[in-house]
DNA sequence: GTTAGCACTCGTTCAAATAGAGTGCTAACA
DNA sequence: TGTTAGCACTCTATTTGAACGAGTGCTAAC
């Protein structure tokens, strides 16, 4: 046996041991626990070593040691099981949750985000997907009141938004059928991005009333498309964290359920995930966010056409579970996916 | 001064003070804080009285005393003033929240959740517009794909809700404009509720598969109308309930916490409200539910064309500030109802 | 390189002591 | 008869100190 390999073999038992207990671990403790065949003395000492390595931290003199964030590094790059798959039952049973009744986006949104935070124990947090901004499928202005229409739109994915409009002016069903018409006009040119920069001019064919409709039509438009831009990102299963004794001073706790709440944190952590890689981890100091200096983050992303479109993911503690939890968020990620592309396969 | 007057003077005392600080109350601090003109041990021997009327609790012998529920809701009925405006800049602010533009009723809601749970520092729980489910003025059958359609109701007050549908079988844009007429002259005759047992034989003028059509709608309107029966809860700011020592062991408060985020268990709160008073005051064991025993619940109903669809709140602690809160709970609610009145009247 | 042993450190636990806030009761007072 | 002052008593929270336990660091021996 090679040497080195005898002090990373302590160090993985290390670190498994403290993401099941939350407490230090001693030499002899681990002496008794684990085989090793040698004794607590020579395990002090690698463990000594392993200390100046930067792979362990001691919380105070007479204690045991932790792992470091390093630590959990080397373990998430090098020890862990990385292709670890849930049992059978429990990859049939969520994959019963996304049947084929299941259409409107955000329903599968909500599920996902309730299975992955029970399932993992973690706090759940999910991106609704982001849909090309650039050009459309399809747009159509349905008519619900003489001052209120409806607009929906189909991206060329497949996906679709709607979102209610109050007209200031009053308007009939054929004038908003020569509305849609002409809207569908102007989006087979060009991108709806620069739309609105392009409408001063009035549009040849439509009468005064509809063009006064269309120039209400547009900015909502713009709206949505940007808003779909910066994406809207969703959480649950925030109060999980009260289970972790690393969150028991609750001002802890509250600070962590603070930031989980705010939209803005939860759009930074997945905007710098890496980009090239479906899966993310992210370790205690790792993080940029202050929030989640001592948590750990497991992203994955989900697909449509082959293309990302979104990310789910969990936060807990730096002490996290990372094979069962990336195991679970992989497979979300790709149950989510198989849904969503046989939602809009076409 | 009537010697009971003086007894309920320093009750209430008590109770806005114990409401400010959580801490047992004793007759020396009283007697320091406010001028009753009289010594401690007078004090003392009215506090001693208002024990034995249960108006007082101690938690242990030689501790202060806390109010008991009965209390509270003498204060809640008697003693505090129900009338309390919050202040002019305050109330603008509000209203200015709801402008013109926040014309989904997802907005108004999120919003809604929001500034309550923020202005009370309360949880805040919200149901969403209850329609009724009788008679529908309009539905629109849109056309997406030849696969997939989506479904606009139109409520008598003008609400409106809409749901995709994916169809199991193709459908061109004229078939669907003659299931549509086929549905609006059903609802014209028959209550909602009523249209899933009258449609086995075919409807004249359908095709076999437009019928076939109309047959896999006819289901999901069903349920759309089902579901906005059992009313749709949210709920907004758990967490807040970390700020309170009431709760500060964290088994409690995650209780609380779980509680909180089961719509049940929210529909329940809502459901005993008394319909006869738009502002429910409930106080500790006078909750039905075991979760909420040592918690008040403010609820009002907001309303639209007179008649009440849904309702606002706040869960606390049982020492709420419930002058202060009744006042926000009750100006939301109306804020709220002239907002949705404004936006569907006609 | 490995092991055993011992001194030392530091957090945790437990019990006893103490301080503090409040009550109950009684006797005196107006 | 209502009010007040005073004192003994009670109970919690805080502090203190001792004992304990788990663990380390270091050294000497194997």
């Amino acid at each position: 046996m090679k040497p080195e390999e005898r002090k990373f073999r302590i160090l993985n038992a290390i670190i498994t041991d403290y993401i099941k207990t939350a407490e230090p671990i001693g030499s002899r403790s681990l002496e008794k626990k684990h085989d090793f065949g040698i004794s607590s003395a020579t395990i002090k000492n690698e463990m000594s070593d392993l200390e100046d390595m930067g792979f362990l931290v001691q919380p105070h003199t007479s204690a045991g040691r932790i792992p470091s964030n390093k630590a959990y590094r080397l373990y998430v790059d090098k020890f862990m099981a990385k292709n670890k798959k849930l049992d059978k039952t429990t990859r049939e049973a969520v994959k019963s949750v996304y049947d084929e009744y299941m259409i409107e986006l955000n329903n599968a949104m909500e599920s996902t985000l309730n299975i992955l935070s029970k399932m993992t124990n973690y706090t759940a947090l999910m991106t609704a997907p982001r849909f090309s901004t650039l050009y459309l499928k399809d747009i159509k202005v349905v008519y619900i009141d003489e001052d209120r229409i409806m607009l929906i739109i189909v991206t060329k994915e497949g996906l679709i938004k709607n979102v209610q409009v109050k007209l200031s002016t009053l308007v009939k069903m054929e004038e908003l059928e020569h509305v849609n018409n002409a809207l569908l006009e102007l989006i087979r040119d060009i991108p709806l991005s620069e739309l609105a920069i392009r409408l001063n001019d009035t549009i040849e064919g439509l009468s005064e009333n509809e063009h006064e409709i269309l120039m209400q039509i547009i900015p909502v438009l713009k709206d949505l498309v940007e808003n779909s831009n910066s994406q809207n990102v969703y959480s649950k299963g925030e109060s999980r964290i009260l289970d972790y004794p690393e969150f028991k001073e609750i001002d802890r706790a509250k600070d962590f359920i603070d930031a989980v709440n705010r939209k803005d944190i939860l759009q930074a952590i997945v905007k710098n995930d890496d980009d090239r890689k479906d899966l993310n981890i992210t370790i205690g100091n790792e993080n940029v966010l202050e929030a989640f200096r001592e948590c750990s983050i497991i992203t994955a992303s989900y697909k449509l056409k082959g293309k990302r479109v979104g990310t789910i993911g969990v936060i807990g503690p730096t002490r996290m579970d990372y094979e069962r939890t990336v195991a679970t968020v992989d497979m979300l990620s790709q149950t989510l996916t198989e849904h969503i592309e046989k939602l809009f396969r076409k």
